[in-house]
DNA sequence: CAAATATACTATTAAATTAGTAGGAATTAA
DNA sequence: TTAATTCCTACTAATTTAATAGTATATTTG
């Protein structure tokens, strides 16, 4: 399961994403009052973000967040990585977040991380191919297919 | 990521799988020993492992725990399921720990919840075809290709 | 039947992680 | 200079996960 400080992340990285122009900031306020997100939680998830050089910021009055990036350009599995939320089942298959099993004898030839693996490869495969634009391309399809 | 307690029932699984005979009983002291769970704590997994009717039980001198179903009918994706594991990346998409996310206002055209399903499907299309017995064949496939 | 050896069950406790808050410093625009 | 905003550090609270303790109940065996 994903945290629900990813969740934030990804849902405040949208609403830049959908007023996405180059630099332009928008307020945590703003961000956390369309996502409903708590203000002082966002803002240091925010800061994370920048961090990672994800998002960029200027300070001040008429200050705020903006995308260090075109919408296209960023990836869900980059959100979730930066956000410390490891994408695999174990960490034995973590490329991020690796740590040996303990209880596991010789990795080489475990067969659960053999699974394992295979599932991680599947879900990078998805994920790290979706971009925020992506995301919101979906949602007008969705949007679209309901209307109907 | 899996908790440790789903990593346990796993291993614990496979223990019985290895020496698999119908009804014939291992002891929880055992299991624990060679796959080096707390001993405790491998009680109440394999307490909740019956109740879910995975494995069967018999008290008292020589008794113990043994598979109710053959290694090759149990599946990745139950045991994560019953021993609390939601296989989804958010509750909005889990089939058995279902929730709706509280910060999306229309579930049918939320543009994340649409990428995640896709990341469900192909997470549970591998874990639900992998059995106790294909993690042991995957095993000795690696033993071997290890050992040349 | 009694002793020994298991699981069954209930109730806690401890540890770790996640979620959220408080408050002031630094920066910028007007 | 003032108002608005991010930056930063340090907490606190809540929740979840991991593990333990202790007693009851069942079964085998001498
Ligand atoms: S090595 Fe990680 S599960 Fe065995
Ligand atoms: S409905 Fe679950 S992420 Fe939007």
């Amino acid at each position: 399961m994903l945290q629900k400080k990813t969740k934030y992340a990804i849902k405040a990285l949208l609403t830049l994403a959908k007023e996405y122009k180059e630099q332009k900031p928008i307020q945590i306020s703003k961000i956390a009052e369309t996502e409903k997100i708590p203000r002082k939680f966002l803002e240091a998830i925010l800061l994370e973000l920048r961090n990672q050089g994800i998002v960029g910021s200027r300070m001040g009055a008429t200050g705020g967040y903006y995308l260090s990036k075109h919408p296209e350009e960023i990836m869900l599995s980059t959100i979730i990585r930066s956000t410390g939320g490891p994408i695999a089942l174990l960490p034995c298959v973590s490329l991020n977040f690796y740590e040996s099993c303990a209880e596991c004898v010789n990795e080489e030839t475990c067969g659960l991380r053999d699974v394992v693996l295979e599932v991680r490869e599947a879900s990078i495969k998805i994920l790290s191919k979706t971009s925020l634009a992506d995301i919101i391309k979906r949602e007008n399809k969705l949007i679209k297919k309901f209307k109907v």
